[in-house]
DNA sequence: TCAAGATTGATGCATATGCATCAAGTGCGG
DNA sequence: CCGCACTTGATGCATATGCATCAATCTTGA
């Protein structure tokens, strides 16, 4: 059977990406401004300091930022530049590694949140009662779940780009 | 007054980044294996075509995009380059330029449409109701307008990263 | 136990992006 | 008319990203 391109859905997804992109570009200034790093390096930080034991495999950090696995290394390899994180054996299989953040890091990582809370307070928060917020948030839930085959971490995390 | 920083916002916001990244992922997953270019060219593409005279100014394409100066001079050599559109001269102000699109550039662009409308209905329509994707909309909106000081172009149009 | 295949993480190379700056042209105030 | 500030668009350079591929290790199954 045929079926309409639906008007509705595209528009939806247009503003979807307009409204995704303007208040991103909004938020990364602001942390700009403010003389902070890119948020991915954020998501990242938040990540490992969410392990339970402050470290994680590349592979696993990669998969809840929903980044490709080059893109993880090169950002490892940043966050140890900047002391932010440090890389450790990993005795169980020779092949890996773990990640380990460092103090740095994790006082990095909660001055960013002031920042960006902040910014998503401004940008986002004072425009929705949280109502909407909620409303806004079942909606893309929908769209959310099994795009293709990945599995989208439900977890209350950072941004992913 | 103190604002307790919305949870409800924040976690929006954070839906609202992982499902469009992941949609977006999907979606240009899709138009790359069907062997065309990225989105960005079809959003170009498609603002010169409803130039009613199918030319536009770069300052004009700039701001319809919402990508930086040195972007769309760039996008547009690499337009050029294809054939896809033709710097044509400015003859009112001597420093500008006109962007024209070509015949195969209002072809691509109908060929992705294609590509690009089946995607969103396949990430997007399929996944929500007509009525559910208006309200999503209409959330979305309320972001939108007046992210600092600069205006979203309300119009129908594709996707500018 | 060992070979074939899969997984983990790094990297060389081409391309793309961000930033700062530039040259050319416009337009306004005096 | 002139000079000065602004706009338009391009570009050199540093950095970031995407792609393909690699070496090392792990796992599986005959």
């Amino acid at each position: 059977m045929k079926r309409k391109p639906s008007t509705e859905a595209t528009s939806a997804w247009i503003r979807l990406m307009r409204v995704q992109s303007r208040v991103l570009d909004c938020v990364e200034q602001d942390l700009k401004k403010a003389g902070f790093p890119p948020l991915a390096w954020y998501d990242a930080l938040l990540e490992l300091s969410r392990a339970p034991t402050g470290e994680l495999r590349p592979v696993e950090l990669e998969r809840q930022m929903l980044i490709p696995q080059y893109s993880t290394s090169r950002l490892i390899d940043r966050l140890v530049d900047e002391g932010l994180a440090a890389r450790r054996e990993c005795k169980i299989d020779k092949r890996g590694q773990f990640v380990e953040i460092t103090e740095a890091g994790r006082e990095l990582q909660k001055r960013m949140w002031g920042a960006y809370s902040a910014a998503i307070e401004k940008y986002v928060g004072s425009k929705l009662s949280d109502a909407d917020a909620v409303k806004l948030s079942a909606l893309l839930d929908r769209l959310g779940c099994s795009c293709g085959e990945m599995k989208l971490p439900v977890n209350e995390s950072a941004t992913a780009r």
